[in-house]
DNA sequence: CCGCCGATCTTT
DNA sequence: AAGATCGGCGGG
């Protein structure tokens, strides 16, 4: 089906339809941004092989989650041939099954749409936080993990520049489900 | 609905 | 000093 070690461009798109499962519930993936290795400006790996991002430098399927403006976890899924520091990162996701877990740790949200259409939502909501970094994301005892499905038809997938990025806005590597209301930014 | 701005702290 | 974000607030 999708094999993880192919480029995050090419496996970004077809984690669509995939579901990601946390201690507090599960979602089904619904956009998705591919970061490259050094030729990526704006790829953690573009400093080479740093402390924070080593995960990226490792093998394909582990969950490399990091802090972003001091408060937000973001959850991502490695990609390409180790050491080349690719990683795929998951911006929204549907919440699927028992949501009740997840609207506890997402108090703020007021509607079923905001809990979980955005990177840093979707971790809270499903509980995924730093103590998950480095987790093998296929092992089926993992507490954060990956269930892959067939991805949508790519009729049904549309396509942008990546998000919130001070650099490469030219690059058109964010995916998404067209129309699917749990997308973060519509458009 | 939209845009602005502050929160909060790790990493470089 | 900036950052792969979020939500509250004010204006239209």
């Amino acid at each position: 089906m999708i094999d993880l070690g192919e480029h995050s461009t090419i496996v970004a798109p077809a984690l669509l339809g995939s579901v990601l499962h946390g201690p507090n519930g599960s979602g089904r993936i619904v956009e998705t941004e591919a970061y490259g290795g050094a030729e990526d400006a704006a790829s953690h790996a573009a400093r080479g092989l740093t402390p924070r991002a080593e995960p990226m430098f490792g093998r394909a399927g582990v969950l490399y989650v990091y802090l972003i403006y001091g408060m937000h976890h973001c959850a991502n899924v490695v990609t390409g041939p180790i050491d080349d520091g690719q990683a795929v990162l998951i911006r929204a996701v549907q919440p699927i099954g028992d949501t009740a877990a997840m609207k506890t740790a997402r108090p703020k949200a007021r509607r079923v749409f905001d809990l979980t259409n955005g990177p840093g939502k979707l971790c809270a909501a499903l509980g995924i936080d730093r103590s998950h970094d480095r987790v093998d994301l296929l092992a089926p005892v993992s507490a954060v993990r990956l269930e892959l499905r067939p991805p949508p038809l790519v009729g049904d997938i549309d396509r942008s520049s990546r998000i919130g990025l001070s650099v490469a806005q030219d690059t058109p590597w964010r995916w998404y489900l067209r129309g699917d209301p749990w997308v973060s930014k519509p458009q």
